[in-house]
Parts: structure tokens; sequence; C-alpha cells
DNA sequence: TGTACATCAGTGAACGCGCGTTCACTGATGTAC
DNA sequence: TGTACATCAGTGAACGCGCGTTCACTGATGTAC
């Protein structure tokens, strides 16, 4: 049956955020859109009501993830030092808590090697949500813009690098790698 | 019809190292066991002669890619310099070559997405590659044995951090990684 | 060394299954009067 | 404000397709004599 303007918001909504979960969690190949939908309290027939294609789902779905992983971060930039904000964001990078829930964490480990096998629309969204993530870190270095930017660019390829590592190896190595690359514990 | 023993061996090995690239160029679950069997000359029939599962051969698959990979840096450093082997290693694995042939290069960054997605087999043969290769790195290190352990870990994390992310982004910023990331570029 | 025959590596059709997508249908919504 | 009706969000069956795996078959290999 149809359903009012403000609940198909809703919908879509629902849809949108819960693919961004499952994406991350599962990877886009993986996630069939009945998986999606099933999500977001409905079955897989109603999909294109909202969609064209699953890619354009996973399009919305990555920039949202992304929106949501580092809005947070330009946030406390805005109101805090932008040094102690992205200090504070490489620690909870690092935390067992990130690596053990993807759904929820940065995009760049969970999706980086589906837009590697990507040459179209997820691979623009990720490329463009790693610049956003670079331009925070820039903010916070020291020194000339060309050796900050160098520097963001290391920093963030070591969390990731971390992080895609700590999900991929059994415990005890996992744990040792997140605190290797914590600045405190090493 | 039947082949000799011989045959069956090196058809064996075809299907090993085709299954090894294909798996690091595509992805363990996008690559098909027909795709797999195609790439060593055969059709998929006869797959269940040489493995009982498609989980079997990516075992085995994994373990040649790491071997392929990892054995000759060891070999470098029992005949030069552990230092300058390692050294040597990470400018290698940090060359715009390395990033546009996955099917040769390492296995983490090409497998690292599948292993987080997998609780058995593979994600065993990946947990075992990376402490081999960190053994390696430790080798070169200096310092305590503690403190070489986790340095080892923190560049084996850049490393593939920046291969992961400059497969995943478009040209520009997959350059300014590597070059970042390099201990002369920065 | 030669022969008869059992073995079995590889082929290609077939299986059940899950995928992305399509479509006829339903009934509440939104609108024209 | 009430009423009649067109719209269309969501449902569930169905589509063609590719997957991992199975199987009857073929004919060269390897072996027993």
């Amino acid at each position: 049956m149809r359903v009012s303007q403000q609940e198909m918001d809703m919908s879509h909504r629902r849809i949108v955020e819960g693919a961004s979960r499952l994406f991350r969690e599962r990877g886009v190949r993986s996630t069939s859109v009945a998986e999606a939908m099933g999500a977001a309290g409905m079955t897989h027939g109603g999909f294109y009501r909202h969609f064209a294609t699953k890619e354009e789902l996973v399009v919305a779905a990555v920039r949202a993830a992304f929106d949501e992983f580092i809005a947070p971060l330009e946030a406390r930039q805005a109101i805090e030092s932008p040094e102690k904000a992205v200090a504070e964001f490489m620690s909870m990078y690092l935390s067992p808590e990130h690596v053990a829930q993807p759904g929820f964490g940065c995009p760049l480990p969970a999706l980086a090697a589906d837009s590697a096998r990507d040459s179209g629309a997820l691979r623009k969204e990720v490329s463009s949500g790693l610049e956003r993530l670079v331009q925070a870190f820039v903010k916070a270095g020291v020194g000339p813009a060309r050796r900050r930017r160098e520097q963001a660019l290391r920093q963030i390829s070591m969390l990731v690098g971390a992080v895609v590592l700590a999900r991929a190896v059994d415990g005890d190595a996992a744990r040792e790698l997140l605190q290797a690359c914590r600045p405190d514990g090493g």
C-alpha cells in the first residue's frame, strides 16, 4: 500500500543508513539489495521506488558513511584546537572498538578493497572522502603546506593500514598492531 | 581423457598460481572456480580432482602468494644486510608498479578485506603471512626486541595502508600517497 | 617387450541457490471538485 | 469539509544469470600378466 511522503522520506533514510552500515560490515558485493531493504524493515521489491540501481544506493550510502564519520572531527576542530581534535580522532581510530565495529567506523579501511576493484561511482566517492579526511589532518599539521600534506597522508596511511590489518588477523597480533601505532604506546 | 601424473602435477601448480594471481587481483569472492580453472587452461569440471572445495584452493593460493612475495626478501636478507634488504623492499612496495600489479604483489593489501570477513582458513593464512613479514622487518630493526617489533608493525601498517588507499583512489592522490610514505620523499 | 584392462584427469551438462531487476497487484495517500 | 478517484510506495512472485558443486562420460595412462 501507498505510504505518505513523510514515511517515504523516512524509508529512504533508513535504507541509506542501513546500507551504509552493511556495506562497511560485509562489503558492497556481499551485501544484497534484499539484505539492505531488510535492514530498513522492508522487502526487496520496493527498492526501485527509491533507487534506479544498486550502484545508486552504494553512492548514497558511502557518501553518508563518510559524512557520519568525518563530520564530528570537523565539528570538534571548529570548537577546540585542530591538533587536539586530530589527536583524539587518531586515538579513537586505533581503538579496539573501532576495529570491532566496522559498520559504524571509517569507510576507508572498510571499503578500500571494493573501491580498488571499481572504476566508477564508488571510487569517486572514496577518493573525495579520503581528500576530506586529509584536509582535516592538514589543518592540524605544522610547517609548510607541502610538508603538512605529506605528514597527513603518512598518518592516514598508517591508521588505515593498522585497522585493515587488525581486522584481518587473529586476536593477539590485532591488539599489537593498534598499540604499536598509538603515539603514546610505541 | 586421463593425463600423466607429471601433467597432473603441472596442472595443480598452474591452478594454484593462476588462482593466487586472480584472488589478489579481483578478490576471493569475485573469482569463480571456473575463472581459476580457465586461467590454468582447463574447464571447471576437473577442479574437484585437485581440491575438495574452493576454500581449499584459497588456502593453497594464499600460502603460495605469501611465499612468492616474502621469500625473495628473506633470501636477500641472508646474503646482504637485513636493513638494506628491508629498505629496498619498502621502496619496491611503495612503487607505482606494485600498486598497478596487485596480482603479483603483496597479499596483505590485496586480501585483508576478504580475510576480515572470514573466520576460517583464509584468516589463519593471512595471520601467519603477516607474522612472517613482521619477522623479516624485526631483523632489520634497531634497539631492544620490543621496540623493534613495534617499529616493524608501524612500518608495515603504513606500507599496507598506503597501497590499499593508492589502489582505491583516483590517480593523483594515489601517486601522492606513495611519495609521502617513502623515507626519501617526505 | 607386448597385450589386456582397470584407473582416473579432464570435459561439459546439469543441480540448487542467491543475486539484481521487473512486474502485476494492493490499498492508503493526495487531489480535484 | 466531504466525496470520488488517480497516484504510487511497498509486496511477493518471477525473470535470467552466474555461482559452487555433482556426475556420466571419454580416452590416455599405468599396471598386471
